[in-house]
DNA sequence: CAAACATTCAGCCGCGTGGCTGAATGTCGC
DNA sequence: GCGACATTCAGCCACGCGGCTGAATGTTTG
């Protein structure tokens, strides 16, 4: 019991799962992390909601989403909100996905 | 033009994409995966129904939820329904990863 | 063939999700 | 400070999904 928590991480483990795959499930958000990726890592949340046809509080949800499974982070610049790629929290599915292909 | 049918295979990649991501959104169809390829990447249905809480029709669904998405295949054995797990199909979701890490 | 077993098919139902619209919040320019 | 702008918050509604139960289908065994 050196590190405290050590039963709790693969449960927090099991809801990051589940929040990020639940988050990828959606193609607009899917999408919008493409979009967010070929804009070199950064982009405001109107550019974002410009790529659709919906109405843009529909895309804020789907940004607080995206932002509430790590897979995005946000950061107040003037008048706008720049949302930015965590492309690190993308490895959680990498690492899920490597399960299956490791030679035994 | 030369391929024949260009501009069609995009749109069903996408459809195959939201089957795919859609699939892996639900934990209990992440655990099915899972415990088919740890079983060797095969399993009869009543074997992975027994792994849930939940009854065995429900699991049904799921298994043509992930049957349909590509990501599992069946085979009639007896009285038993074998499902193999398609690994293959899993590399769709690799490729969609790898887009992100790619560098330029 | 009948009974037992494995599994799916069909239909019901409650709840979450994703779309919408209408207000509220925060920030800049004059 | 006021009006314009960018964005979110709150609440409404319809639809799909995932759980359930009850019947149907197909297969083996005596």
């Amino acid at each position: 019991m050196s590190h405290g928590m050590a039963g709790r991480e693969s449960k927090s483990r099991l809801d990051a799962y589940e929040a990020v795959f639940g988050a990828l499930a959606h193609p607009a958000r899917r999408r919008i992390l493409l979009a967010v990726y070929f804009a070199h890592g950064e982009m405001s949340a109107g550019e974002i909601a410009a790529m659709f046809p919906h109405a843009w509080q529909t895309t804020t949800r789907h940004l607080q989403v995206l932002e509430a499974a790590g897979l995005l982070s946000h950061e107040r610049q003037g008048r706008n909100r720049i949302y930015r790629l965590e492309r690190k929290r993308l490895t959680l599915v990498t690492e899920w996905l490597a399960t299956f292909f490791r030679k035994p």
